[in-house]
DNA sequence: CGTCTATTTGAGAGATATCAACTCTCGTGG
DNA sequence: CCACGAGAGTTGATATCTCTCAAATAGACG
């Protein structure tokens, strides 16, 4: 079982309206650390990444925080529930996004059936995604949550250099503690263990290096 | 922020097909402990739940088990992911059905509008729960936990009596613990610490009496 | 080069898991 | 109707893991 993001290996879930049914709606930009929406905004839209990388979260009066999801190209984020967004969403990097009215998802009449049909898709697979993320809660060790995160980072962003893979991390420690239910202090430990295992290498404080995937995945799964 | 299971306060989010676009499909019964659908079996349809309550989990190698979400009337059930159930479901109680095409629901074209568009709503009614029991996963203590799943039982299928609300569980201990990320240990000490500070009663194990909602509701609350 | 902030590391406290023993329920059969 | 027994639940003692608080370090930026 691998943890997954949101919508890994996943591009392009929602094919582009067919002029036909459509208008096309301008792509959207956002820059570094600015709201997409907060939690209680009204929601009329739906949003698909395009390039770009952003955190879903809910907060609380007594200044707890949970860190819902990240989102990557091809990731839907957005989903209404009775008419609000019930996260706060921000871009971590600079953020390419389309979105879509909700009205032309919700009911297809007259609107684009394959475009419907791919919202759709898209919530199932969203669905499926969180019921891993369960499991990280509710089941793993810190530093499996870390390696399951890892892994799942690698399989969505990572690229290969050399032998390795590797990516950027888009988001802070603290970001991280708080997706996977965990303290920074811990997530920090954790990234020193896998470190000192030889399982990853840190190049600066953002850029991870995969050494020994194979370990990472293992890793990752329930004792 | 209250925790939900599914759909709090949800009935009939599907409306009946209507004869025009659709034949009826028989309702369907199912014993206590029989499975619904197991994690891995081709998913050609999803069911709503008439009467009854039923489980959702996923099994590991290792013997751990994290119970996704338990159903009540008014909730889906058995969203699909390529084409596969990525959960167990098993009936916890007798339970009636309605079974739905996924087919049917996917894509509109020449089927109920009406039927598809409650399915969306539906999807949508799942991913904001979900959110809410991330934050119960990774942010709550193990009393705030129980607080926050009884108050959610208790708003689901709570009845009144007298002044209190009360209602019977339909599941053990053990599901419990795996739906809140505790070992039954755990769980059974803050059922305890509840009925010591007079929040709830017990009358034999499964029948919970909520003496204070006011009291749970805050202990349900993160610190 | 210095400052500010994020991250890492250390030490100790606190919460939950684990292991073991005991108790209670509830179904079964006398 | 009551007694019994198996399984579920509770409780206690201890171990383990993670959190918290504090200090040191590293990296980013002017």
């Amino acid at each position: 079982m691998y943890i997954t993001l949101d919508h890994p290996g996943c591009d392009a879930i929602l094919p582009q309206p067919s002029s036909k049914y459509t208008r096309k709606i301008n792509e959207l930009t956002l820059e570094p650390d600015t709201n997409l929406f907060r939690q209680g905004d009204p929601a009329s839209q739906v949003f698909q990444v395009k390039s770009g990388a952003l955190r879903l979260s809910r907060y609380f009066e007594d200044g707890r925080r949970q860190v819902i999801s990240f989102s990557f190209p091809g990731d839907v984020i957005g989903y209404p529930f009775e008419g609000e967004y019930s996260a706060s969403c921000r871009a971590l990097t600079p953020c390419r996004l389309q979105p879509y009215r909700m009205q032309q998802l919700i009911s297809p009449d007259g609107e684009d059936p394959a475009l419907h049909a791919g919202f759709v898709k898209a919530a199932m697979r969203e669905i499926a995604a969180m019921h891993d993320h369960f499991v990280l809660l509710g089941q793993k060790s810190a530093v499996e949550r870390l390696a399951a995160f890892l892994t799942a980072l690698a399989s969505r962003i990572g690229e290969p250099v050399g032998q390795y893979t590797q990516f950027k991390l888009p988001m802070c420690r603290a970001d991280i503690a708080d997706y996977l239910g965990l303290s920074t202090e811990t997530v920090s430990r954790a990234f020193s263990q896998l470190r000192r295992e030889k399982v990853i290498a840190l190049d600066g404080i953002l850029t991870v290096v995969i050494l020994d995937l194979d370990t990472l995945h293992r890793m990752a799964e329930a004792a």
